[in-house]
DNA sequence: TAGTGGTCTAGACCACTAA
DNA sequence: TAGTGGTCTAGACCACTAC
């Protein structure tokens, strides 16, 4: 591992910048296993001395590998490669059951829950919900963990006639309506790509930028009335979401 | 917009770092629409200049808001709030075509082809599309592009016994199979979301680290043989999934 | 040619962790 | 207390763009 940073091989032109070629150096090592998960690679300092580099060009090259999920650094510390996440899959074609997904893959699930209450909604609130003047509406957000990794954080919004007291929600908010006999029984989402924002990041214990899985799902009741919207942002390492497609009809199609 | 880069109001203490402060400023005068999209932002050296900071720490706060997508940058040229991106929408249970998606919407669809030969397979094709040994795989990696823009990277492995000739593909794969009566009718996709590295960011016109949604799909013929292997990568910024959900049957569930 | 972003340096101080 | 990552500075040169 010490000829990861010889000083030898450095800008020997058209392999771009300084930065870039140890970065692609230091992923090459992890890549090829002779960086191992856990492992701690040397303090930035020796880095820059080993690879005749400055310290802010090295550290540049290292947080594009923090960026990207390859390296994790602890201030006070040291910089390691960053563990083996675990993927867990999810169906996207059915409303589950968080907690109970982590119960059946054996892992503990726990919500950190940071909002709980009614509040004045918002425009974007009023329309999706179907709000009335002066209705309120019941916000809850919290994050989700499975064995004590942060997974997700979960941002719903119910108008407060459904959830008149949300603080009574324990762990299930379907489970909490369903003894109201106002369980969603439909939903639709929206998934797309997003860098988490240095807040989220906090909460998610990720870099700031991580790639995440924004899924927005506003859920309907037997009734067809709103009864809820959400917005979750996923692990983009942690999670993968399964879909079945199935032939579309005209087949005029051209490509997939 | 002056008072934007005004050197008061920094380091007033439980603010965090400088750059983040300074981020957040241009952050909240895009959200706000004192900068409006397409905007030129001062150079970096007069921005550093008016605030105080120097050009290090206003570089760091710039390239944070470039890798969330909110600034564009263009050498030589100038720092500029990123136009707005027109997100488009698709059903994630139908096996669709790019093109045809693109024209209903009123976009050129147009495709610029990265590889599209025979190969000899990994381990990994070798086991997904259950060849044999001395099997060939044809590869077909292309950008996608609409009106344009660059939107995703596919990369697709058949077997070479489905696809012979894979020069012969014009646009669309699925029409190319459907003339030997070989088109897939079914297919299983994994969602995730990943920075995008460096190679990739290029052919996507995206700064490396951008969120993209990963799609690995596998699609099965009608007499349920492997047909395709596609491993794709779509800007977030630019594209939303649809998907509907319905109750899970036993309904044990205790969240959403 | 002048101005812009892109890269790189050497050195400094701070906040935190681990012994 | 010693060592680590986190932040910040002033100054330099390069590659590219626009004129």
């Amino acid at each position: 591992m010490s000829d990861l940073f010889s000083p030898e091989g450095f800008d020997d032109a058209g392999k771009g910048p300084l930065y870039r070629q140890l970065a692609r150096r230091i992923g090459d090592g992890i890549a090829s296993g002779a960086l191992q998960p856990g492992e701690s690679l040397p303090p930035e300092r020796d880095m820059a001395a080993m690879t005749g580099l400055s310290r802010v060009t090295v550290r540049k090259a290292v947080q594009s590998l923090v960026a990207s999920g390859d390296l994790v650094q602890r201030r006070g510390s040291g910089t390691y490669v960053a563990p083996r996440v675990e993927r867990l899959e999810q169906a996207l074609s059915l409303l589950t059951s968080f907690s109970e997904d982590m119960r059946r893959r054996g892992k503990a699930a726990r919500s950190v829950w940071l909002d709980r209450s009614l509040h004045t909604p918002t425009p974007d609130e009023v329309m999706v919900l179907g709000l009335k003047a002066h209705d309120r509406v019941a916000r809850l957000a919290r994050v989700r963990l499975a064995d004590g990794v942060p997974l997700a954080i979960e941002r719903a919004s119910l108008p407060a006639a459904l959830l008149p007291d949300p603080e009574a929600v324990e762990s299930s908010l379907y489970a909490h309506l369903e003894t109201n006999g106002l369980r969603p029984v439909r939903a639709v989402q929206r998934l797309s790509a997003v860098n988490i924002g240095p807040a989220d990041a906090e909460l998610l214990e990720l870099p700031p930028g991580a790639a995440c899985l924004r899924i927005e799902r506003i859920a309907y009741l037997a009734s067809g009335a709103t009864a809820e919207y959400t917005l979750s942002l996923y692990r983009g390492d942690a999670y993968d979401f399964a879909a079945e497609l199935r032939l579309a009809g005209d087949s005029q199609g051209d490509t997939p």
